[in-house]
DNA sequence: TATTGTTATACTCTATAACTATA
DNA sequence: TATAGTTATAGAGTATAACAATA
């Protein structure tokens, strides 16, 4: 027998619906501003964000895909484009001459660098502002909450199997 | 540490950073569900949402568009997609020749029931259940105002769709 | 055999601009 | 002229599968 599966209550659907816009917006308006101020996608952001951040500047291709959500090929095909803009270099790992190590040059910083706070701005502005300090931890709790929750419970392996519902 | 980004500290970045990979992960989770279940898109299953909750399951092109965030050509496609497989009917509206009426088919609800109930237990496993009742009281409060907010202070500095400016 | 990464390919989605027709 | 919607088109992005090289 299956669960019964009672819908949302409307508190519930709220936070839902509340967290999606909130997202959507947000999203949109970062990658607005990433697009037009150095034409960068937010993944592209994100890979060079990443490397900026790591140690010495560089990550094998599987450090930067198990971080992101991507497959193995869509990063293969994001980071051949930050390649050809010279915002970062590969090159073959010495410790594993499978792995290819990526590394952020300083063109990629440098961008970076100048991007980050017009980033921030935006952040600032839609995000921050209308929180107070209160508001602020109590979300950043919470959502912490969820992330490791949602770590701990990816959606991939909660369908691992791909038997197809037959015509119901 | 000293200050990787100036602008925002540990504790704003904390929230935006969580807020960030919780709705990327629930929006990766409930997407795949809505192909997998109902060879939907995101998109496709918001516009039918909207359809099923409208007065007599029936809104126009324009009224769909103001609630997503799309491009008018972008709904044309994806409205295109539904009436393909019979899930909306488009009709001129009597009142304005220039309008199109999008209909809910019984198809399209059926659809929509079907598809709903694991669509909410993925939203319930992922999002509702990690958080107390005072968290979802929380987040919805707080995610409420910043939506509003988002939604008075618009950051669409490149995206002049509504006439505004008329000494152009 | 398993893992790392690339490539070839096909497909989905989105936006811009030109277009029709109505108001 | 302005608005509603479609179409043509072009481009970005993604995933799958086949592949080569290394462990």
């Amino acid at each position: 027998m299956s669960d019964p599966t009672p819908g949302l209550n409307s508190q519930q659907l709220g936070a839902y619906f509340a967290l999606m816009e909130v997202s959507s917006l947000l999203q949109y308006a970062v990658e607005e501003h990433l697009r037009a101020d150095g034409d960068l996608s937010y993944v592209q952001f994100e890979i060079l964000a990443r490397l900026v951040d790591a140690s010495e500047g560089r990550l094998r291709m599987t450090d930067l895909a198990d971080g992101l959500v991507y497959s193995r090929s869509g990063l293969t095909y994001q980071v051949g484009l930050l390649d050809k803009r010279g915002l970062i270099t590969r090159s073959p790992s010495p410790d594993d001459e499978r792995s290819v190590i990526v590394s952020v040059t300083a063109a990629g910083r440098d961008l970076i660098a100048r991007v980050l706070p017009g980033h921030v701005d935006r952040v600032r502005q839609l995000l921050i502002e209308p929180m107070t300090g209160e508001d602020l931890t109590a979300l950043g709790a919470i959502l912490g909450r969820v992330r490791d929750h949602m770590r701990a419970n990816p959606p991939r392996s909660a369908k691992p199997r791909a038997a197809r519902n037959r015509t119901t």
